[in-house]
RNA sequence: GGAGAGGUGGGUGAGUGGCUGAAACCAGCAGUUUGCUAAACUGCCGUACUCGUAAGGGUACCGGGGGUUCGAAUCCCCCCCUCUCCGCCA
């Protein structure tokens, strides 16, 4: 969440970045906060001094009781029960401005980065790059939820049964597939220095507010109810959250950490066209990369992580293609964001399989994750995670662009993980 | 799930109604001493909010939330968590 010091001290420019962001009523909206802030202040101002004044007082009291003067203490003890009442009711107005300060602050999302292009939606993202060749199939080219039907590797209806619609059953080679790319996005994570953690994927309310979930996105997680705990959309919330109420000592840092989960969205309201086969599911595995870093350090990191998931791609021979994405495209939580999407040639679309953020210190405020910089004061750190990667996308890519005659051959890369070398 | 014990500052741990925001020790920081290292000695050493240009004030916080009292780490109620034993179980 934004900092209020910001917000007092450079309103012009917070409202600017909310615009980009394509945030509604935003300089209403903060003026709002900022008188809210205002009243805030006063009330607290004015409760502290009838506090004292009581504290004070029953200090007293104490001693006169002690030295016998009963009758002043009495008096002392009147005044001071006064005192308290009219506290009370100011501490109770508090209570109220500071919880809607809180929620005010809470449903502000993060500023864009200077180099955030303007734009409404995905058709204002701005291409980085491109990078390989889109394949060219034959004219009986299958997309992959015919080819998965064709080869048994991926069953929908058993899912549906089990489940419903969105939780597919990996089977035969399929579900090999899944297995060699989680241990090959693991492995390569480890061997770019990130340090592998296999977190809890159900968490508590606090996680959630903790990465910017929370207020945001309830309603897309799903709730285990009886004890009041989410299933995660993505392992950047558990592994994040290592590092909630943490000072990390400078020499640790960055931070860099790895884990495969499931991953669980409800998707409510997302489900119409474009969303057939593996494009969109409820249940989908990811591996995700975490770093946490000195805030000037950040959009190196950034560039790194970028960089770190287009050596996948590469390695997995998939044409994609880097954004940046636009004000209004852009995640609640994060300041820039680049998304990687690959070329699926049988449906002949993009599909997004990274997103690769910095949060700079949006999350670390909700999360309290510091530092001591070097003249001993505690400073928010920046957290940034990309997708390293999510599986059900590039299992679709993989299948349509490497269809043959006789089956699906698999990339290079992933033979000593698979023990195949097409899928037939 | 049942029974018991317990949750205090970075750590250990004292504290059962007022002079305790919290002893002591350890760790940490600064300094003195000192061939070096070590030791010894001295000082500093929680967080948030708030007032103030600053120096420096104020308020709150001893797992969380309520309550009693002029005054609560300390008494009462509810909740959460940890540990031990029992039960169940991959």
């Amino acid at each position: 969440m934004l900092q209020l010091p910001v917000l007092r001290e450079q309103t012009d420019l917070v409202v600017a970045g909310l615009q980009k962001k394509n945030y509604k009523n935003a300089a209403a909206e903060v003026a709002a906060l900022l008188d809210l802030d205002q009243r805030r202040r006063q009330v607290q101002s004015e409760h502290d001094e009838l506090q004292a004044r009581a504290n004070s007082l029953s200090k007293e009291i104490g001693v006169l009781m002690k030295s016998g003067e009963r009758e002043k203490a009495e008096a002392f003890k009147a005044e001071t029960t006064q005192l308290k009442q009219q506290a009370k009711g100011l501490a109770e107005q508090l209570t109220t401005l500071e919880t809607e300060l809180q929620e005010a602050l809470y449903r502000l999302p993060n500023l864009p980065h200077e180099s955030v292009p303007a734009g409404r939606s995905a058709e204002d993202n701005e291409v980085v790059l491109e990078h390989g060749d889109l394949p060219l199939l034959p004219e009986d080219a299958q997309p992959h939820w015919e080819l998965i039907q064709k080869y048994d590797i991926v069953d929908f209806e058993l899912g549906n049964k089990i489940t419903g619609a969105g939780f597919p059953v990996y089977k035969r080679q399929g579900a090999r597939l899944q297995r060699a790319l989680i241990n090959f996005f693991l492995d390569e994570a480890i061997k770019a220095g990130y340090a592998e953690v296999q977190p809890p994927i159900l968490v508590n309310e606090a996680s959630g507010y903790g990465t910017g979930q929370l207020p945001d996105k309830d309603g897309q997680m799903y709730l285990a109810k009886e004890d009041n705990l989410y299933l995660i959309p993505t392992a950047e919330v558990p592994i994040t959250n290592i590092y909630r109420d943490v000072i990390v000592p400078v020499e640790q840092l960055p931070i860099k950490n790895a884990g495969h989960t499931p991953c669980f969205r409800r998707e409510a309201g997302s489900w119409g066209a474009d969303v057939r086969g593996l494009n969109r599911l409820h249940q989908f595995d990811k591996v995700e990369i975490v770093q946490i870093t000195l805030p000037e350090n950040s959009y190196e990191a950034l560039e790194e992580m970028s960089s770190y998931i287009q050596g996948l791609l590469q390695k997995l021979e998939l044409p994609y293609r880097v954004l940046r994405l636009c004000g209004g495209d852009m995640s609640f939580t994060s300041a820039l964001t680049y998304d990687m999407e690959v070329y699926s040639a049988a449906q002949g679309r993009w599909l997004e399989v990274s997103s690769a953020s910095n949060f700079e210190t949006y999350q670390a405020n909700r999360l309290k994750l510091r530092y001591k910089n070097e003249s001993g004061k505690t400073q928010l750190l920046h957290t940034l995670n990309g997708s390293a990667l999510a599986l059900p996308r590039i299992v679709a890519a993989i299948l349509e662009n490497n269809q043959t005659a006789d089956g699906i051959n698999m990339p290079k890369v992933l033979h000593p993980y698979l023990g195949f070398e097409k899928i037939s």
